[in-house]
DNA sequence: CCGGAAGTGTAGCCTATGCTACAAATGTGT
DNA sequence: ACACATTTGTAGCATAGGCTACACTTCCGG
């Protein structure tokens, strides 16, 4: 089948629609790792948006069965929430070092990656992967 | 200043409320380049949405100055609408070409650009730019 | 010239995310 | 124990972008 614009975008769209997911799910486990606990105004500070606007994303996300909580109770994460923090931090890790090892500064690598990470295909990965691994300095 | 997380992903944001205006004017310059018109059904075919989504993203661009219609009548481009397609067409395919050159296959190549493009910073974009120069397979 | 196809517009619905303002619960320190 | 700061919840608002159903305009071919 050929490849057509409409396909290219509708890739994109579904891209968006699994990025907060991810994007939580992945500062959930970097927050419990540095704090031992995730609470609420942790996650809104972390993504620069009010509390309402986090608590609203921390609801969905545990409808779709990816947190743990209770009321006025820190958060967790459920073994798939786990799974998809596992993921997207060694994604995230790849593509900011690929970025790095291929010249890019400190600032803008980190910056860029925030969003292209969830652009990047299991075959685009490898392929950042693999030039990060040649090319990178220790 | 240090870098926070929620400055990232504050950016990561804005790439993403300009996203759509970039990818029409890009989208509606193809089609004129192409067609000689462009009409609505074009711009929805080539997004894959129905054409009520893309009448109401053409009316916020033309708010937004760039894009020029009347009703029932073919799409234009405003100046500030021919110059940000252009800067999307010169960047998008600056992405692509890198892709390409990393050894990424032509299809997944033309799906991961379509996303990535958009939080491509100057300072990245030289460096993809750069990198397609001197690996490219002419 | 006129009837139907194609294109466009509009009403009304949905979800996701952003916000402020205010209310309620929690927990901490004296 | 209890006042106060912190945290969380909720009400209500906004925008962007998805959709279907239905109405209207344009345009073209016979
Ligand atoms: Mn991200
Ligand atoms: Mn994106
Ligand atoms: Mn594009
Ligand atoms: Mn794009």
């Amino acid at each position: 089948m050929p490849l057509t614009a409409a396909d290219r975008h509708r890739r994109t769209r579904r891209d968006h629609a699994g990025e907060t997911a991810e994007d939580y799910a992945e500062a959930v486990a970097v927050i419990l790792d540095q704090h031992g606990v995730c609470r609420l105004v942790d996650l809104a500070e972390r993504f620069g948006v009010s509390h309402v606007t986090a608590n609203r994303v921390v609801a969905r996300l545990e409808r779709e069965g990816l947190i743990d909580t209770a009321p006025y109770q820190p958060i967790e994460l459920t073994p798939a929430g786990r799974r998809l923090a596992r993921a997207a931090q060694r994604r995230h890790q790849t593509v900011l070092d690929f970025l790095r090892a291929l010249g890019v500064s400190e600032r803008t690598a980190n910056i860029d990656a925030e969003g292209i990470e969830h652009h990047v295909s299991p075959e685009t990965l490898r392929a950042f992967a693999a030039f990060a691994e040649s090319h990178g300095q220790v």
